[in-house]
DNA sequence: CTGTAGTGCAACCTTTGGGTTGCACATGCT
DNA sequence: AGCATGTGCAACCCAAAGGTTGCACTACAG
């Protein structure tokens, strides 16, 4: 199980949520993404190990380039907690209808 | 419209989502919170603040306190976008299967 | 073998963020 | 009026985060 704190974490970055978006197209290495966001390649990097972390992405390694794959699996558990969130919420919203309703 | 870099980024805070599943189950006042919570008022006043910039919260002042209550609706653009990509993502499997398929 | 593109690691800087304490102001109860 | 409760605002601390530069190392091309 992934940690959602992580995915939240990660997902909480703009220009991660770029190189999500980026990579959603197609995997690409550091260096491609670097090249086309207004950010160095280490800093990249640095976004890239954090999205890891969450386990959002998948590393390979292709000769001398390192290729990153989007993995969306986790932000499942993290729609799941804001849909629990929302469900409890819904359901004290449904109790006091029903209390207003005198049933 | 919300910002939804700010839902992410307020829902990246482990202490912010502890609030918010308290706010789920029944609205509370800052100090109510605080006493719940392992962390000061003034804390839980910033979180809320940064709650309520992200729209995920509803104020409303009772007398000498402000009652705070949850609104889940901005979780919702989060969802959007997070379903967006995954979409995205699958959409391009499904490419890369159709073309394996030789249709 | 040499040059070059792609990485990884580390040091460093600066800003943001979460948390605390202290104090002043408002409201409600007696 | 007097006191307790609940807020709001501000200053201050410290650790973490995002970003950069510099350098060493690996791998492919000539």
């Amino acid at each position: 199980m992934t940690d959602v704190n992580a995915v939240f974490a990660a997902l909480a970055d703009p220009t991660r949520r770029a190189v999500i978006g980026r990579l959603a197209r197609e995997p690409a290495s550091a260096s491609r993404l670097a090249g086309e966001l207004p950010v160095s390649r280490q800093a990249v990097a640095k976004h890239l190990a954090a999205l890891d972390r969450a386990g959002l992405v998948a590393t390979r390694r292709a000769g001398r380039e390192t290729r990153y794959t989007l993995d969306p699996a986790p932000m499942g558990e993290a729609m799941a907690w804001m849909a629990g969130v929302g469900a409890q919420w819904d359901e004290r919203l449904g109790r006091l209808a029903r209390r207003a309703a005198g049933s």
